[in-house]
DNA sequence: ATATAATTTTGACGCGCGTAAATAAAAGCT
DNA sequence: AGCTTTTATTTACGCGCGTCAAAATTATAT
């Protein structure tokens, strides 16, 4: 490779022999060009490594290559998996994915709109912050930006939603516990930050009513996104005052219940299924962390590839297809259930 | 806010009764103009909602605002944390910062260097991968754009280096450990990822050898970035087989411990320090999840606050002196030992 | 009020590339 | 070979803003 003193793409077109529009037709898609012209451009690509200035290029382009994903929370490890995921998807379709976390704020995630705004991307993969969202800012900025819901709907705004079905979850962690045991309890935050919650304690109750069993629901104070503090503290008052009305518990998510199970550790009470234990726990979600926790959490995992898959397949095609769909898609995943120690 | 039908800057600075290239000095640096021009830009700009390209504005500046923020793998909480608060950081100081992860890829390290010279960035605040990163791309790299090292020194490389100081971290934990009971052994990978393994393993000979104590290394063998699972697997073959010269664990690292922490539940051995505990486990990082681990994790604590805000700091140093510092620095911030239920 | 310094305006050019239309060349087909 | 279709070239303009120099204005100090 020969030290590159190419200035634009005026010199590269020249040192390849070939006309300008047709390297920028190229760079905005290599497939766009005869094969042996595609190669002569490759070949002059190696030799003297130019590469063109992005800012010119989106500044004139009808459509950057930008994608946006957002998440809501970057520090919860399910969030930068499914990042990590849709990261490399959009990369090997040719796009630059660009990441931003909300941090649990609404005004944070409004800032990050915003940006996205002047980036200008081809489109956005948001997984919003809930309830906390302020669902009027983000409808207005779905109305400018080709955008696909994942993770966290919001009743008709975006064009796609792309998620994980909580009946599917809880269906099965339900039927688990209750036919290997007592009636499982659910163990949730009073008001919770997600709208995947709600639609768990729903289906808890739809499948006790199904099964003709009594449901019971555990409700805990606290705000934020810290729910392994919250489950903790929930947990310790709930299990200090005998406010458990069964020796089940099915905690709304695998964070609530890593704050459950540590509650638990600190007043000497066993959880699992041994003859030992005076408590069974499962969850949701199947959290990196549910494996490692003492003991290993029993509870529904997403299908984490599958959701990141047809997220990131129908924003292309949100995409190829001018930035509207015909009707806006709902797609849910279903959970597989994964039996650990705990229940 | 009216209706904003304005297209660029002139339309703007029509609007506002001021010259065009007042505005762009504002906007790339609002105190650079008369403060009563300034109140009549915002005052204008609250009305109006103009936002200038960001392409057309990086294209032309000598220098963008833009920051490149990369960690090494942000599925670890740990940098998840760190890299939420120099976000902050840099969004507080008017600049634009953009947050990448290795993923513990060498070639997706490598991708991103090449990415954030094309984002031509003020700075970078970069948290090197270690043993897998391509030291002679990074060197490169660094001599190009103003670079901030941190977390993961590399000598020589960048304008400074900002990490935690590994000496005060082992000195402390096996301060304590020795004082309160027996003699720790040191359990780490054979092959760490990161530097900061080898240098707690110095610094754990060291102190042993100032305590006058006989040190014993555990290594274990897994390669990559699933350090919990490593460790448990590693716990789980040390454990069986009896090869733990003690009963005091002290782990090169959180993830470790919390994968060790499985590995004795499983066997249905007791950690901590109560009677009926047969293993005392304790680790450096304060993990934001070392707290919720069954026992919670007696460990050392990085001063994550400090070494967010001083690598950011010195960033900015760095750019305002133009791209080079007089010397190399190389800052480390001491450790805050954590005492808990596991050791 | 006057001199001086600081700030703003005017006018103009350039950045690197996208894009469009007309033309030319090449490839594919019969 | 002659035709059609596809692809590349030529030429030219525009995007939105940075930046510069000279001129005009405004603020500050004496």
């Amino acid at each position: 490779m020969s030290q590159n003193n190419i200035r634009n793409m005026d010199e590269f077109a020249a040192l390849c022999g070939i006309s300008r529009p047709t390297i920028s037709k190229y760079f905005f898609d290599p497939n766009s060009v005869r094969p042996s012209t595609r190669d002569r451009i490759e070949a002059a690509l190696k030799e003297y490594d130019y590469r063109p200035n992005i800012y010119a290029m989106n500044q004139n382009r009808r459509l950057t290559k930008n994608i946006g994903i957002v998440v809501p929370y970057l520090a919860d490890p399910f969030f930068a998996e499914i990042a990590r995921v849709i990261e490399r998807r959009c990369i090997d379709a040719g796009f630059t994915p660009t990441l931003f976390s909300s941090h649990g704020d609404q005004n944070q995630e409004i800032a990050i709109l915003d940006t996205l705004r002047s980036l200008r991307p081809a489109g956005v993969l948001l997984a919003p912050l809930g309830r906390a969202s302020d669902k009027a800012q983000i409808e207005e900025f779905c109305r400018d930006v080709p955008t696909i819901l994942f993770d966290s709907n919001i009743e008709g705004v975006g064009a796609a939603f792309v998620g994980s079905d909580n009946f599917s979850f809880v269906s099965q962690t339900v039927e688990y516990l209750s036919r290997t045991g007592n009636v499982p309890c659910f163990f949730e935050m009073r008001d919770p930050a997600n709208p995947n919650a709600n639609k768990r304690r729903h289906a808890y109750l739809e499948m006790m009513r199904r099964l003709n069993l009594e449901p019971h629901l555990v409700k805990i104070d606290g705000a934020g996104w810290g729910f392994e503090e919250i489950g903790r503290l929930g947990a310790l008052k709930v299990l200090k005052e005998g406010l458990l009305p069964t020796d089940t518990v099915l905690c709304s998510n695998d964070r609530l219940a890593i704050g459950f199970l540590s509650a638990c550790h600190e007043l000497g009470i066993r959880v699992g299924r041994d003859e030992d234990c005076t408590i069974r726990l499962a969850s949701h979600d199947d959290h990196p962390y549910s494996r490692f926790t003492c003991p290993s959490l029993t509870t529904a995992a997403h299908d984490y590839e599958a959701v990141s898959d047809y997220a990131v397949e129908t924003l292309f095609r949100l995409i190829d297809a001018g930035g509207a769909l015909e009707t806006r898609e709902e797609t849910l995943f279903a959970a597989r259930l994964i039996m650990r120690g705990s229940a």
